[in-house]
DNA sequence: ACCGCTCTTCACGCGATCTTGACGCGGCGG
DNA sequence: CCGCCGCGTCAAGATCGCGTGAAGAGCGGT
């Protein structure tokens, strides 16, 4: 059975959640802080987590930090409108995708979904497959159909950014800073140009991209064809 | 017989893949650090490695650099999930393959398998030939059509480096550590020169070369002619 | 000491790549 | 309904990296 870890320290957040994820038919396991979550994931091994930024004592950074340290179960947050700076130090700190507080309930377990089957179909090979196109990490090589496409080193690391990471959403400072290294965390512009670039060599419609999305305002997201 | 080398540093784990790979009928070698790993490697000559990434004292990655510096033989590097970049820097200094803790013995079994197979395939030869020249590894000679033609000592190392990779990118930095050592990593003035000279005299074209490919900005590329 | 081979070092020209700025569009809030 | 912000697009200029030729240094053999 699929199992989630719930990490919030409101009571009544916690029941509803537990409620509707066992509807479903997903194992709940619950903690109310960061400790007893860092405890449960790393004995209880859950195949998702949904983390709430605002707890007392550990932060909710640190219990995204934690687990990420030697897990890379799918980690979606829960964070309060206006707190965009605290989404994205969570999403920096590893965190896969989030959600807004007060939420519906069918987005959130529409994002449960999603990433749950992104993760499934997360292939583990060193040669990435999609409809579109095909990228080989171990040969360093991209085709589209037959014919061998040539990416620069900047499309490049780009691009194997956003593959290591499928499904995650990779926030604009994380690939700034790991493309052109520290002082260019501001320069969104680079992003939009590079990006359109590996969009016109890759995505079959350029224009209307299905692989490489735009978060706006945060980031991007690789989108794995789901291969079913 | 089979000879395959297991480097890990958990008694564990080494137990549970020798009892496995015994069982296929090969025979395996056992490493709990990275120099004995190196030594063994050097004495024994096995057909594959299955390499962890997370050793204590010599790193992974130094084994693989270690190894590849004088042999060939197929590189399957074990990572905890969420290490995506140890893996993308595996793959970089040379490992075939990976796969991911915890992983099926079915899934590792075949990748042994494929990595084998594939071997198998392309260097049963020590020799390599392509329409316009024919390169034997263990005489250390290579011949333009039947005309014999002298390599400088470095442009062999650089020659057999990339030979050893087909159709492989080999960064600028793992040639410049290969055959200058360590300090030279920017000097990449020596690779165009040297490249140019290897050129000269085993391309048909060498202002268009056709199987000493430049990967601008991040390094160099055998490209075999196509063998069909 | 001389010679030949090899490697290092430098300068130049050229093309690929990156940067930069301007523009239009669409969504969102006022 | 209007204005603002972020994104995609495009084109120009600046920059970087590569190939090339050639000169000088190091080294070993004769």
């Amino acid at each position: 059975m699929t199992a989630i870890l719930v990490v919030d320290d409101e009571p009544q957040l916690r029941k509803a959640l537990r409620v509707n994820l066992q509807a479903r038919g997903f194992e709940v396991l619950e903690a109310a802080d960061g400790e007893t979550a860092l405890h449960l994931a790393a004995a209880s091994r859950p195949d998702l987590a949904l983390v709430d930024l605002g707890l007392p004592g550990i932060s909710g950074l640190d219990v995204i930090a934690g687990i990420r340290g030697w897990s890379d179960l799918p980690i979606i947050v829960l964070s309060v409108r206006g707190a965009e700076q605290d989404k994205v130090d969570a999403l920096d700190a590893g965190a896969d995708d989030y959600v807004t507080k007060p939420f519906g309930m069918g987005e959130l377990l529409a994002r449960v979904r999603a990433a749950l089957r992104r993760r499934g179909a997360d292939a583990d090979e060193p040669v990435i497959r999609t409809a579109a196109f095909e990228i080989d990490l171990a040969q360093h090589r991209a085709t589209v159909g037959d014919d061998e496409v040539h990416l620069t080193p900047t499309e490049w690391a780009l691009v194997t950014m956003l593959l290591r990471h499928p499904g995650r959403l990779v926030t604009q400072r994380h690939l700034l800073h790991e493309v052109w290294g520290p002082g260019f965390d501001h320069e969104t512009n680079y992003l939009r140009v590079h990006l359109a670039n590996v969009r016109r060599k890759l995505e079959p419609i350029p224009s209307q991209p299905r692989y490489f999305i735009t978060e706006p305002g945060m980031g991007y997201r690789f989108e794995p064809g789901s291969e079913g």
